[in-house]
DNA sequence: GTGAAAGCGCTAACAT
DNA sequence: ATGTTAGCGCTTTCAC
C-alpha cells in the first residue's frame, strides 16, 4: 500500500517530483495533460511516484493558482420537500458528470436564510451557484457576488441581470386542472396555492385559472398556504369548513397534496370518489401516495443539468422555461392501470 | 452600495490595506481579530475599507495558508430517503452553526460510489468527512484520507481506527417488535429487513429476535429487500404469496415501511386490522402514510450534531451508540389519538 | 500598535 | 522535452 513517508503528512508535488527526478513543472503537466507535452517514460515515472507517495494536490493551492475551484454551491428551500430531495439528486449527479462538487445548503424556505447563505456560499471559492428561491414576485432578489455565475431555479419569472429558469407553472397547472376538468368531468376546481401574502395571482393561479375560462368552469375556492404538507393539511381543514365543498382540488406542490390527501382522509372524506385531487410536481413519491398521486411533472433531471450548464456558460442572464407533462395515477379518479 | 474599482474582480486584502493606509497584516488582525491587537481607530478605517471595496477573503488563499477549509463532506446514500433527508437537514443546520460549510454527495446507496465519493470529496480540501454507509459487516471498509477526521453514521458496529456512530439499532428493533408483541398481543412478526445479501443476522434483525424469544412468541417470515420504498413494495407481495400470513410486520426503515403500507393497499389488506406494520426511522412523513406510520425513532438531531462534534474533536476513533424511541402512531392498531 | 517579508502548494510563462 | 521561477492572496513571525 501506497505510503507517504511521514505519516499523517501529505505528499506535495515537489516530493512526487523530486523522487521521480523531474521538476516539479513536468509533475503539473502529466497530472493535468499539459499545458505542455512529457516523454511517456517521463510520464510514467511520475505516475509511479504519484503512487508510492499516495500524492493528492493541494485543491486550495490549485484554486489559488488557477482562480477555480471546481465547486458549485447549491441552495434549497428544504431537501425534505420531495420534489427538492429529486432535484438535489439530479443536479448532484450532473455535477458530478463534470467533475464538480457541490456545496449544499438549506434555506428552510425562509429568504433571510437564503440571502445569508447567498452571501456565505461564495466565500468558499465556489465556480457558481444555483439557488431554488422561495422568493414572491414582490420581493427583492439577493444580490449574489457580482461576478459570480448565478442561476436561479424555480423561478418562473425573470430575474433582470441573472440567469432564470424553471417550470412553467402556468402551463402545468392549467394541464392538471384540465385533467380534471375534461376527463373527469368536472365544473369547478378549488385551488391550493403556495403564496401565504400574495396580492395577485401566481403563475399556478394563472394557469387554475386560464383552465377554468378555457373550459367554461367555475372557479373555485382558493386557499394559500405554506408549500409544505402541513401547509397541505391546513388546507384540507379549510376546504372541509366551507359551506359548499370542492369536488376537485388542485395543489400546488406534492407535498401540499400529501398534506391535503392526509388531511381529507382523517376527516373521512374519500379521494377521488368525494374529492378529486391533483398535484404539482410529479415526484415519485406521489405513487406511494394513497391513493396514488396524479400530478404534474417537473422535468427534474432536463432542469438540473440546464442549470449545471447555464452555469458553466457563463450565460449572464437568460430565461428558460420547461414543459411539465402530467403523471395520471388514481387521486384523479382515473382507474388503476391493469398489470 | 459598496463597489470594486473594477467590476467584475475581486478585491484583496492588500487593497483594503491601501485604502485603509495600513498593511496587509493589520487588515489580517482585525479581520481574524487577532493574533497581534489593532488600536480601534484603526480597526474602524479598516473596516470602512472593507464596506468600500465590498471585500471578501480568498478562502483558498486562506486554506493554503491555514490548513484549512471550513468545509465537511456529507456522503449519504440518497437524499430521496426521507430520513436522510432528515439527517441532511440537521447535519447541515448543525455544521452552519459552526461556520462549517458543508459537501454534500450521494452514493446512490451503491458502494463503489460511496468509495470513489470517499477518495474524491478530500480532494477538495475538506477538514472531515461524515459518510453514511451502505457497508455491511462483510464488506471492507472504504479507507479515507489518513490524517482526515472521519466518522461513519448510520454504523451498527464499530469500524477499526474510525470514529463510527449510529442509532442502536438492536433497541430499537427490540422496541418496535416488542410493541406489537405486548401491547397488541400478536403472536408472530414478520421482519422486512434491508440486507439482501446478508448471511447472517444484521443487528435489527437480532433486535427483532430477542425480542420474539424474550416473549416466547413465534419469529415470522424473514423477508430481505433493498432499504427503500420498492423494496418495501416488493416485500408486501412476497409476505401476501406465502401461505400463512403474518398478522405483524416489522420494517426495517420507513422508507421499506411506506413501500410495504403501498403494496398492502393495492392488494386490499386493511392495516392495522388485517396486519399491524411498524417501521424504523420514526421520519416525519410517517405522520402523512394510510395510516399514519408507528415507527422506532432514531434521535437524528442529536447524531448529527455528535456527528460534527466527533470531527472537531479529532477523536481518532470511538463508537457511539443513540438510544431509540417509539412514536406511536396507528399503523400498529394503537388508536387516533383524540384532538 | 504596526509593518516587512516569508512562505503555504501549485501552475504556466519563459528559458533552455 | 524538461527545468527555473514568479507569483496567486492570505497569515503570521519577527522586527520596530
Amino acid at each position: 500500500m501506497p505510503q507517504p513517508p511521514e505519516p499523517g503528512r501529505r505528499a506535495t508535488a515537489a516530493e512526487v517530483a523530486r523522487l521521480a527526478g523531474v521538476s516539479p513543472a513536468v509533475v503539473s503537466y502529466v497530472l493535468n495533460g499539459g499545458p505542455r507535452p512529457v516523454a511517456p517514460a517521463t510520464a510514467e515515472r511520475v505516475r509511479e511516484a504519484v503512487r508510492q507517495l499516495d500524492y493528492r494536490p493541494n485543491r486550495a493551492a490549485r484554486a489559488l493558482r488557477v482562480g477555480s475551484t471546481g465547486m458549485v454551491g447549491l441552495i434549497l428551500p428544504s431537501v425534505t420537500n420531495p420534489f427538492f430531495a429529486a432535484f438535489s439528486e439530479a443536479f448532484q449527479a450532473a455535477a458530478h458528470g463534470l467533475g464538480l462538487a457541490v456545496i449544499a445548503a438549506s434555506s428552510d424556505a425562509v429568504l433571510d436564510q437564503e440571502w445569508q447563505l447567498v452571501e456565505s456560499l461564495p466565500r468558499h471559492g465556489i465556480d457558481g451557484l444555483v439557488v431554488a428561491t422561495v422568493m414572491h414576485p414582490t420581493d427583492s432578489p439577493a444580490m449574489p457576488d457580482p461576478g459570480l455565475p448565478t442561476v436561479v431555479v424555480n423561478a418562473p419569472f425573470p430575474v433582470p441581470g441573472l440567469h432564470t429558469l424553471g417550470p412553467d407553472t402556468t402551463q402545468g397547472a392549467r394541464l392538471a386542472v384540465e385533467h380534471l376538468l375534461t376527463v373527469h368531468g368536472h365544473r369547478s376546481v378549488a385551488l391550493v396555492s403556495g403564496e401565504p401574502g400574495a396580492q395577485r395571482l401566481g403563475s399556478r393561479e394563472l394557469g387554475w385559472q386560464q383552465a377554468i375560462t378555457a373550459h367554461g368552469a367555475e372557479p373555485g375556492p382558493l386557499v394559500r398556504v405554506p408549500f409544505d404538507r402541513s401547509g397541505g393539511q391546513a388546507a384540507a381543514g379549510q376546504l372541509l369548513a366551507l359551506p359548499v365543498r370542492p369536488t376537485a382540488v388542485f395543489a400546488s406542490s406534492d407535498a401540499q397534496a400529501f398534506g391535503l390527501l392526509h388531511g381529507l382522509r382523517t376527516a373521512g372524506v374519500r379521494v377521488p370518489e368525494d374529492v378529486a385531487v391533483v398535484g404539482f410536481d410529479g415526484t415519485d413519491d406521489g405513487a406511494y401516495a394513497a391513493p396514488p398521486l396524479t400530478s404534474a411533472r417537473q422535468p427534474v433531471t432536463a432542469m438540473a443539468e440546464a442549470a449545471i450548464e447555464a452555469l458553466q456558460q457563463q450565460t449572464a442572464s437568460g430565461h428558460q422555461l420547461f414543459a411539465l407533462d402530467l403523471v395520471v395515477r388514481e387521486s384523479c379518479g382515473c382507474p388503476r392501470p391493469d398489470r
